[in-house]
DNA sequence: GATGAATGAGCTTTCATTCAT
DNA sequence: AATGAATGAAAGCTCATTCAT
């Protein structure tokens, strides 16, 4: 077994902490704890990120860009918007569902802790890489013909702001149903709000 | 100047500690702060809620209770499932634009810091004033065949997901128009997810 | 029902006082737990007494005035000095059976809580009534020849250690058996260590 | 001067903790007084002891283990029962004067706050070290015939109480000789109490 | 005498961060 | 790189006591 990188090294406390941070919280969760699930020492954590507020930021860059890459996937498809919104829903209730640590931390850590990514993610520079795929995915919807011409926030908040709900409804065991049963309802209404006028 | 009575005091309590909590977050909020904020001792305030805890699960029923009763009103009209949700997104756009804290409580505070609500909010029954009148305005929709009849929850996800988005984007200070503006695109997208089939 | 006169009142909020003060510990009771004990006031019961320690002080008057006279009256008796031995174990005994507050308070509170004793009670002021009995019981069984003439603390530590030993034993629910069934052993285990030589 | 062991360093922590609770009481000891008496840090406090009740039943274990091997020794030696409670009188008088701290925790801590040592010293598990010894010498002596075959509290509580009582008031500084100039009497005194009848 | 809201010092405990080894 | 003992500021909370009514 071949002695990890810094870089490796540093990635394994991130999916660490990523998992602590989401399921309890930022503030909840300590340093001693997070050094503890990944069997180091506290001092040797702060050799790899300089502070806890650091190794925030670092985490929801990581994880903007693991799921930007999951939407330029799909962007990338030679399919109809309408399939591309079903895939897009499909692959977030999925990521959810299976690793919900991600989409826990976007909504539950990140969103929630201004204070914490105040300095150094200002605007949506620490999401961008994420933020940018959703843009394509609209503009070249709308270039095709298949999406109405609207506002970008309108829509993107129509977009995130669904699912992430449908995911905090989840976390909160309130859902009767598994994610993915909801997949087919909601990527219709999302396509029904979207879609360009007199379409059906 | 009449001297406030024990539950006029808990009130003004509850709405200085709401200021605070939604914008500085609930573990950054010190007791002192909030104290100082009121003008009284740390220790008269624990006259009025036993612990910091419970301060929070009183404010979150208080928001739910203020929230469900402007639903309720909206619900009463005697108008269109298409005009009440205009009316839904215009209060809720409102109360986010003058008073943010509410709003920003709801979806900051109580949504995001699970280990705090645990006890004593199991389920949905501190926001269970404002959940009810939702459900009321699906459920009379889809009676006057306004609305298609569909999973609640699908329906509730995109309700309370998109607006709570544009809330947090606003906040965030990313949308570039005023809330208000956004107004007529988004109750056009909710009803054209919810409507019935064929309808236009 | 005739107004309790303040010297009444004051009695009762000794008797109420050392019940929680000897069951839950002196720290650990809290003056609006005495006071909720006794459908009073906080600030009413510092017209009172002007603090705890005073409180506290005064109870432990008035147990040794109380257990003082209980002595004298078997020092008043015309028996044999064993007897007296017996009548004391036995109401010491069935004092602490049937209303344990005034040893606990003894035990517990008083001999434990030096700090708080320390101004006001000086040597033995504080329970100068009872230590009286004591002596005089000695000192008349050993005019009487019917006990030996030695140190006075010598027998008096033997004596109340023994019973008080007891208590404790009794009050952490060590003892097998109730405190009566111990009477007569331990009534014949205080007589032989205090008898003249050559005594059977 | 070597670097101190973890263990040594929580033992270094018991002595001085003992020293103060003893002294003070527990309640009237405040961490931060334990910690300046240690030259240490509150926080660093904390790396060896979770809290200050775990550091009060550490300590009486410490103690008990102590005392009951100083009785194992009197125990182990070849010599009349008679002569054993002399010896343990001693070494229990010898204890109290030179570092009355042991003993003084033993009455005024453990014995005395109930509340604290509840959980984790049910029965007399905490102080079985130095219980279990005494049941030995009380065995062993009334299986050399030197001692009454009677119930073992009886003559435990006479024991333990005395001794306890004569330390009580020499902390009290009641009495007006050293402690040692009582080992005889008392050594007599109890002897007397607990021989076989008919004995002189 | 009676009330109980108000005070504020002080308690136990936590934890991000540092640093000698 | 790695360790984990050490630091100390600051948190939540308690409670004896006061005082306006």
């Amino acid at each position: 077994m071949a002695k990890p990188t810094k870089e490796e090294r540093k990635e394994s406390i991130m999916l660490g902490a990523l998992k602590l941070f989401s399921r309890e919280g930022f503030y909840t969760t300590t340093i001693p704890d997070i050094a503890k699930a990944l069997n180091m020492s506290v001092g040797n954590m702060y050799n790899y990120f300089k502070s806890k507020d650091i190794l925030a930021k670092e985490i929801i860059k990581y994880i903007s860009h693991y799921l930007g890459q999951e939407i330029r996937k799909i962007n990338e498809k030679e399919i109809a918007t309408k399939e591309k919104i079903h895939d897009i829903v499909t692959i977030y209730f999925k990521t959810a569902q299976k690793e919900p640590e991600m989409i826990e931390y976007f909504l539950r850590v990140y969103l929630s802790n201004r204070e914490v990514f105040k300095d150094g993610c200002e605007g949506m520079i620490c999401v961008s890489d994420f933020v940018t795929e959703i843009m394509i995915f609209f503009e070249e919807g709308v270039q095709k013909g298949e999406l109405r011409d609207q506002d970008f926030f309108s829509a993107f908040g129509l977009f995130m702001g669904y699912l992430g709900g449908m995911v905090f409804l989840h976390g909160e065991k309130t859902l009767p149903e598994s994610l993915e049963w909801y997949i087919d309802d909601i990527s219709y209404n999302i396509y029904q709000a979207l879609k360009p006028h007199h379409e059906v």
